[in-house]
DNA sequence: ACTTTACGTAAAGTGTACTTTACATTTACG
DNA sequence: CGTAAATGTAAAGTACACTTTACGTAAAGT
């Protein structure tokens, strides 16, 4: 699964610890998501879409769906 | 959180167990999920809706958006 | 050079999504 | 009735989402 948070997060001018804060999460989590490690919940996919404004779709791609 | 889980499912026709072939889940997933017990990874959501044809926001509802 | 800002990442711990096994309850049908 | 299909749910285990702490690196400012 891939994510847009990078790209989102440049276009609304925020820092990891920016993001993180407005989702009440560790910078760490933010860094993770970004890198791939680990796909979020789905209660911190919600907030990171509605941050952005956009839907959950709109920030996860989920095409391959691998495993 | 709540979500249209067993409505969707009547509308479609389908059992606890049809569904959970489907996804690729167990049957007390399926009942969990539809209890309310606890939430779905991001993937199982997206399946989910994939399955009822629509978006993951139209399956599941964040309203109040608890904790 | 020194510091600050932004980011990567590792280790250890906690909570929870999901599994398998198993048994109980409900509903409908012969 | 008896039985089968559909569902509820509990216990114990595994995997992973997320935390805190901590340390490293690279860029930019002063």
């Amino acid at each position: 699964m891939q994510n847009r948070i990078r790209d989102l997060r440049t276009i609304f001018d925020l820092t990891q610890d920016e993001l993180a804060e407005k989702l009440e999460v560790s910078r760490q989590t933010i860094s993770s998501l970004e890198k791939g490690r680990y796909n979020p919940s789905i209660m911190l996919a919600y907030k990171i879409a509605k941050v952005f404004q956009c839907r959950i779709e709109d920030v996860f791609i989920f095409e391959g769906e691998e495993k």
